[in-house]
DNA sequence: CGTCGATGCTTGAGAACTTCAAGCAATTGC
DNA sequence: GCAATTGCTTGAAGTTCTCAAGCATCGACG
């Protein structure tokens, strides 16, 4: 009765698509609710981890550079993020969050109730092991050398 | 030595939002490989599971119903879906994979090669844990009456 | 130092996505 | 049957997205 229930990588990947899925509907109505679009609200995601310039954005949200133009325009025509030049490279422009930017994806973020409620249906336990194995599976160096 | 890290529920969503940003950008670039944008694509694997009404894929998808006709309109014109009016309520039309869209989505399931080896750095008794945390977190019923 | 190639960002065009308001057909409830 | 609701589609307006092209800057090499 222990571990051998035999989930397979399909069903696994199958359940993945459908969490994700939860997560990320749960997470545009909240950015929606901000009346931000889910790019937008992914944008500023990004950036509560620190300033990043246009290319890094781009690549962690897999999509074109000059995609990220128009996105980072709006989001400063709101006031949320602002444009500054690199110090050490003149071609490149850091985004940052501004007050108001971090205030509004700490809003968003609050307001994921329904990944919230899934999240607390575990133990303290479970999310540390949860947590443990999406590092694992999703965020370490394919390679070294 | 076991259990007690204390990762709190901030930090477990800051890292479902980086394994999910892994899992999309993988399933983007796989779905572009075979022309699809994400969003046709997350279409065509909701499908999978079996037709579905256009009011149910927009709620899966979390959007407005008006814009599952643009979706399905392209996909259909490729020959990967088909509408079928429902037999029981003729409001309803119900979209069904052809063979040819099945084909399709089997492909860019296939090409996840990103997802596919994170989850291969997981023991067995690791992804039928994974499987079955995420299930308890993200697909359990809120409540029943 | 000067030039060549590569890199970072922006612009413009064209297509797809997205929402909202409105409309039509069919169903449900009374 | 009639009214309100539900399911899908259309049209308008804005956003997203990609591709091709362009400009500025950097790095390397002679």
């Amino acid at each position: 009765m222990t571990g051998t229930r035999g989930v397979d990588t399909a069903q696994l990947m199958e359940q993945l698509s459908v969490s994700l899925a939860a997560y990320y509907g749960d997470f545009t109505v909240a950015a929606a609710s901000e009346n931000l679009t889910a790019s937008q609200g992914k944008t500023l995601n990004v950036l509560r981890r620190g300033p990043a310039a246009m290319r890094v954005l781009a690549s962690i949200l897999t999509c074109d550079a000059s995609n990220m133009t128009g996105i980072v325009d709006r989001l400063e025509k709101r006031g949320l993020v602002q444009r500054e030049p690199s110090p050490t490279d003149r071609r490149v422009k850091n985004v940052v969050l501004t007050a108001e930017g971090e205030r509004v994806i700490d809003v968003i973020r609050g307001k994921m109730h329904t990944t919230r409620a899934g999240l607390d249906r575990l133990s303290d336990q479970e999310r540390d092991t949860l947590h443990d194995l999406l590092e694992r599976a999703f965020t370490a160096q394919p390679a070294a050398a």
